[in-house]
DNA sequence: GTCTATATTTGGATAGAC
DNA sequence: GTCTATCCAAATATAGAC
């Protein structure tokens, strides 16, 4: 699996061979078939590699039910901040779990159900801030891929857009929230929705 | 060129063969060496044509010089309008301009260019709109391409994200604006630096 | 488990005739 | 301009020996 990935963040995803992947761990092409039934098994296996990776990194920080708005605010930041992090640590697991860049694979129903679980854990989080409205967890989720695919395509490897994730989760909190926070990381007045 | 991206809509830019190019045409592979010395002259070309698509739409809408404010917010509303319906529209050209889905390509100086230029017209808009932060100007575009590649990755055909564009379009100018328009009542960000 | 050998397909690209 | 013929490289995958 290591050198699968040290093989897509060299040549890209769609790249990697059977002939080559053995080769980086000393064994023919041939041989892999003992372990992949196919080549699409490998992605599959990478698929769900990649979101048991952002699932632990979330899960070190716990759901925040019941905390007081300003500390569930800042665990929102915290996690858009994480997710980020996560996406530029390795612009290639990025592709592989949100784009579509592999011509004619798509993971399979099982490996699939953990990417919706995510995205269930995170409508709860905004729930529970008092972020009801479905049109704005789509606005969310659409701020972290912008963020995220900009920083991957046009400054890889640097912060140009990483360091707008606080800017960005204030934005859209003074916006979503119905009482809104402060802005930047003063404490709001109390006032918890819902 | 139409038959290529209907092969590309089909199979994914990838999956581009110049022999199946050559039979959607009626000419073997060979013969297309005539208009293209190289598969990448044809990406190339590809990539310009798409170009010159998206500002051929942007260029219906006038730059809005020394319009007054709220005419000109109106105006970027517009095109962001414009340009998510433009990706929308075509998702394989969405990938060939802004995504890097084909290994081992990328587009020459010349072709690249045009798409520098775009990013540059809109720099001005915003510039006009008293949106001078270039952090600013990175938050709107990663808020662009969150939306379009939501919508086109998740709801293609759809309008799931793309009906989003005036609340996002609100949301952001309420943020970055200095002097925030009546679209909502939330107070702005503390004062921006320059 | 891993190998050799091989089947099979597909792809980009060139040479030279017409 | 387009063709036939061909080269060359690389890929996935299977069969069967060890």
């Amino acid at each position: 699996m290591a050198a699968a990935w040290r093989l897509a963040a060299r040549d890209g995803l769609a790249s990697i061979s059977m002939r080559e992947l053995g080769r980086e761990v000393g064994l023919r092409a041939q041989s892999l078939y003992g372990y992949f039934a196919a080549k699409d098994d490998l992605y599959d296996a990478m698929f769900r590699q990649g979101h048991e990776q952002l699932r632990a990194v979330l899960d070190l920080a716990p759901l925040p039910v019941g905390q007081p708005l300003d500390e569930a605010i800042e665990e929102v930041r915290r996690r858009l901040r994480t997710f980020v992090d996560f996406c530029n640590a390795d612009p290639t697991r990025y592709q592989l779990l949100f784009q579509r860049v592999v011509p004619g694979w798509e993971p399979s129903a099982a490996s699939y159900a953990l990417a919706v679980e995510q995205l269930e854990s995170l409508r709860i989080v905004l729930h529970q801030l008092g972020v009801e409205r479905e049109e704005s967890v789509d606005l969310w989720t659409a701020l972290i891929t912008g963020l995220t695919s900009q920083q991957l395509s046009n400054d890889p490897g640097g912060d140009r857009w990483a360091r707008l994730v606080d800017e960005a989760t204030d934005m859209f909190l003074a916006h979503a929230l119905p009482d809104p926070p402060a802005a930047t990381t003063t404490p709001p007045p109390g006032g918890t929705p819902t």
